[in-house]
DNA sequence: CCTCGAAGGACCC
DNA sequence: GTCCAGGGTCCTTCGAGC
């Protein structure tokens, strides 16, 4: 446990008066924190001596400094203990002289220009500044910390090295190898062999084959790696149906609900599939056992009951509970049931107790191997392991974890409330706290914790952490179970620090952020300032050498300048990351904005093969326009040349495209443009692309990587919502409970601007006016299956659109003309006439509409929306500022006053 | 003065 | 011999228009 005078954040006035100091005397040394070391060489503009590799091919500019853009980034997992200086030496040679090379140093002359002008406006401040500014971030962090909501638990999952693990998995000869997966020009993951020797993710090909001449790179084969993505999301949706994916290979989740032992419960019980348990045997090489099969339960039971008795007894008898397990030596892999209960952990999370056992179903197979992890919880250390080393199989054997039948132990709402804290203090809290600033908004009455320091409330609360762990575990273990893949977690309160964690024990291993403010802020003390999520290379680079912040701990102590140096926007990121804050809402809601398509070629420069490359990649970026069922407002390009400088150009179309032929003539317009700007030099271009943005869905929920909102009806850039927002499983059941006769299909085909959002409108209006009991919320176009939509085929003004013997049963799709609006409309409802009336009715009635839609995107929309979102769960202390925790730029304030 | 759109970047995987 | 991707999101700046 840290002394408060060690991380003292709030009351750091000695700090603070060193931040005068440092104006006065610009001695950084008193300015750094002693108690933390520099993350790399520039942290410091004196330390520059680091050998060869840090010092910069200085040319003619001695002013010149190293390209610490070009360094390896060693944040990442399986980087630790790198001889750093030699891997980015042998970058740099690797590098020097080309053209991205020059591009990068130009770049980094721009960083550091602007790191100079901010040093400049950092040395102006006065005293007095300094201290309102500490006033307004000190008052920014109360309201922070007023919204800080420890109820929620989000749990990153983050498959290993996912793709170069695909890789090993389906050829085992390259585990024993260096091996990464992408292209000469870049590589897309490597394994942690590779890493060993500095090869890692978005390194060109050709660079890692210097680091490590004996690497395999490995091709890509992203519908593999797809496929695989799908059976891992099963089972993470087992734990949270509206789980966030945000690759092939990580994805969030918050299991609150699930922890409270009433979703996806029954889901899998029982549906282990055949070639499920085939598969597993039939990829086992290694044959190493790890697998434990649980007979009878009555020594674990014993172990349980006296635990609660006495403590030494309770270590013992856990301690003989493990040994049965392992001595039995069984070997039987068996899945159980969704929701373990792990009752107790002891002391240092040694062993575990696993209490009682329902087998639902065995494997066919007794022999199923089973890897260990080498780790389960905080505290204790790990060793990295390569691939090599955890296929030997020299693993300790652990339970798998088992459902608690006998629920005795099961949370209560009361305790699962206490746990989830209004206000949130946990035993012990207040007095390591004494009197800090840190405790602002615990100080009324509603913030009595005395309760809590009663040991049942300490025993509850360590069981539901212990039961978090489980869960968390049994989660990977079933991802390894059906895809022979290990997955690393992280378990904390908010996304944020969930992302940290799941990389704290990776490969194969689990981190818990318990729920307590305390620990969370320990956690955060010296967490480098890169982990953060939005902290890139440059904000890195700022931070550090304008700030002299390395850690989170000393972010906050800088609070003040950053208030005086940075935007709003900025300021509060930095802050909510300084206190460990983050997003606790894993919000699946998210519309795709863009859609893009680019592509790095060989040189090109001749006007002609230009456009025709334009043209290529117009048609891509249509296909994809029409998979998705969505229209572009603004078309855009993208260019780079071959000195790596990247222009973009974007134009707003008059009306949604989607055709080839209407992207590329906004493309080719603004491409031809800069081919006459650049001449009578040629424009010398490597990369080209095009994007789509100002999307309008065109009906169907998007099958984008995230389920979507429907139906943004956009004009003339605000927004405004028509319909209730669905994910897809939610719109998939919708669409089932409406029926097709509800489905209404609209003709797109060749609406001008002014038809499509006078079509939109309609569609709105039939949403809010149609009061059908199963169709009042979900009435829209959005459910239509692609082949129903572009109604090409449609010409008459009321005709079938299947056979009529197909029809007979279920109502034909008929499609009429409306004499309003002019659009033909198909309606697949026995009632379709009625419907048509209704829709012209609508139509007529025109004058109401304004109202309408008014109301509906005024409150209205937003309640719905709200009431619509699964889990509303903003606590009423929740203020809007911590929820949602945007990735952000650290621009720099033009003024500041 | 405020709002918007375009352009440029930073960042993430 | 090979010589730094591609698909997104969001933020900031800046000039134009109201």
């Amino acid at each position: 446990m840290a002394s408060n005078e060690e991380f003292d954040f709030l009351s750091d006035e000695e700090n603070f008066e060193n931040d005068w100091k440092f104006d006065e005397n610009d001695d950084i040394s008193t300015y750094i924190n002693s108690s933390t070391t520099p993350l790399s060489a520039d942290t410091n503009k004196e330390v520059v001596n680091l050998g060869k590799a840090m010092t910069i091919v200085a040319e003619n500019n001695s002013n010149e400094r190293k390209v610490s853009r070009m360094d390896l980034n060693t944040t990442k997992a399986g980087m630790d203990g790198l001889d750093k200086d030699k891997i980015n030496q042998i970058i740099l040679e690797a590098s020097k002289g080309s053209k991205f090379y020059e591009n990068e140093k130009k770049r980094e002359k721009q960083v550091q220009k602007r790191i100079e002008e901010l040093q400049r406006k950092m040395a102006s401040f006065t005293n007095e500044q300094k201290v309102k500014a500490k006033q307004a971030a000190d008052k920014i962090v109360q309201e922070l910390e007023q919204g800080r909501d420890l109820s929620r638990t989000i749990v990153h999952v983050d498959m290993d090295a996912y793709y170069a693990a695909v890789e090993m998995r389906d050829d085992p000869s390259l585990k024993s190898k260096p091996m990464a997966v992408g292209g000469s020009a870049m590589l897309c993951t490597s394994n942690y062999l590779a890493r060993r020797y500095g090869v890692r993710a978005g390194m060109p090909g050709f660079i890692a084959k210097k680091l490590c001449p004996n690497l395999t790179i490995v091709r890509t084969n992203f519908d593999k790696y797809t496929k695989i993505s799908h059976e891992i999301r099963e089972v993470l949706a087992e734990y949270d149906r509206n789980f966030l994916p945000m690759s092939l290979d990580e994805a969030y989740l918050d299991i609150t609900d699930y922890l409270r032992g009433n979703e996806g419960q029954n889901k899998r019980m029982g549906e282990v599939k055949e070639e499920e348990s085939k598969d597993i045997e039939g990829k086992h090489d290694t044959g190493k056992i790890a697998g434990v099969k649980f007979e009878s339960t009555d020594t674990q039971e014993n172990v349980c009951a006296e635990t609660k008795e006495n403590d030494k007894t309770k270590t013992e008898n856990a301690k003989d509970a493990k040994f049965i397990v392992r001595v039995k030596q069984e070997t039987k892999l068996v899945e159980v049931k969704q929701e373990t209960s792990k009752i107790e952990a002891l002391p240092n999370h040694d062993f575990e107790v696993t209490k009682q056992v329902k087998v639902e179903r065995a494997f066919d197979d007794d022999v199923t191997k089973y890897k260990q992890n080498e780790k389960d919880s905080e505290g204790t250390h790990r060793p990295n392991r390569t691939e090599a080393q955890e296929t030997k199989g020299d693993i300790e054997l652990e339970p798998i974890p088992l459902k608690a039948e006998t629920a005795k132990h099961e949370l209560d709402e009361n305790s699962f409330n206490q746990q989830k804290g209004e206000g949130m203090i946990t035993v012990g809290q207040s007095e390591a706290q004494g009197e800090s600033d840190w405790d602002f908004g615990h100080g009324s009455s509603e913030n009595d914790t005395s309760f809590l320091h009663e040991e049942p409330a300490v025993a509850e609360q360590e069981m539901f952490y212990n039961k978090v762990e489980e869960v968390v575990k049994e989660m990977r273990r079933k991802i390894e179970v059906k895809t022979q893949l290990t997955a690393s977690a992280g378990i904390a309160p908010n996304m944020f620090l969930a992302k940290v964690c799941s990389d704290k024990n990776k490969p194969n291993g689990q981190f818990y952020l318990k729920p307590e403010r305390d620990k969370i802020m320990d956690f955060v003390r010296e967490l480098p300032l890169r982990k953060a999520f939005g902290i890139g290379r440059v904000s890195e680079q700022i931070l550090t050498s304008v700030l002299k912040a390395n850690t989170c701990s000393e972010l906050y102590d800088r609070r003040h300048l950053m208030q005086l140096l940075f935007t709003p926007n900025a300021c509060t990121n930095y802050l909510e990351i300084s206190l460990g804050l983050g997003s606790t809402v894993v919000d699946v809601d998210r519309e795709r904005k863009s859609m893009s398509t680019e592509t790095t070629f060989k040189e090109i420069n001749k006007p002609e093969e230009h456009l025709a490359k334009c043209h290529e990649l117009c048609q891509e970026l249509s296909e994809s326009l029409k998979a998705h069922r969505l229209t572009a407002r603004k078309i855009g390009i993208k260019l780079k040349t071959i000195n790596f400088e990247v222009k973009t150009r974007v134009v707003t179309a008059s009306f949604p495209v989607q055709q080839t032929e209407e992207l590329f003539s906004h493309a080719k317009k603004l491409l031809v443009n800069e081919i006459r700007s650049s001449s009578p030099e040629p424009l010398r271009l490597r990369l080209m692309g095009v994007r789509a943005a100002e999307l309008c869905e065109k009906g169907m929920v998007n099958e984008s990587k995230q389920p979507t909102i429907i139906s943004l009806m956009k004009k003339n850039g605000s927004v405004r919502e028509r319909s209730i927002s669905l994910n897809a499983s939610q719109a998939a059941e919708s669409s089932k409970a409406c029926g097709p006769e509800q489905e209404v299909s609209l003709e797109h085909g060749s609406m001008s601007r002014e038809d499509e959002v006078r079509h939109s409108e309609i569609c709105s209006d039939l949403t809010v006016l149609d009061d059908h009991p199963s169709t009042s919320k979900e009435y829209t176009n959005d459910h239509v299956p692609s082949d129903q939509l572009g109604c090409h085929n449609f010409h008459g003004n009321a005709k079938t659109e299947r056979s009529s013997n197909q029809a007979v049963s279920r109502e034909e799709p008929t499609t009429f003309n409306c004499p309003v609006c002019g659009r033909d409309l198909t309606f697949r409802s026995g009632n379709a006439l009625l419907q048509m009336n209704r829709h012209v009715d609508t139509c007529l009635s025109k004058q109401a509409v304004p109202g309408v839609l008014k109301y509906d995107s005024g409150q209205q929309t937003n309640k719905a929306k709200q009431s619509s979102k699964k889990r509303k769960r903003e606590s009423s202390k929740n203020t809007n500022r911590t929820v949602k925790r945007k990735p952000m730029d650290r621009f720099v304030t033009k003024h500041t006053k």
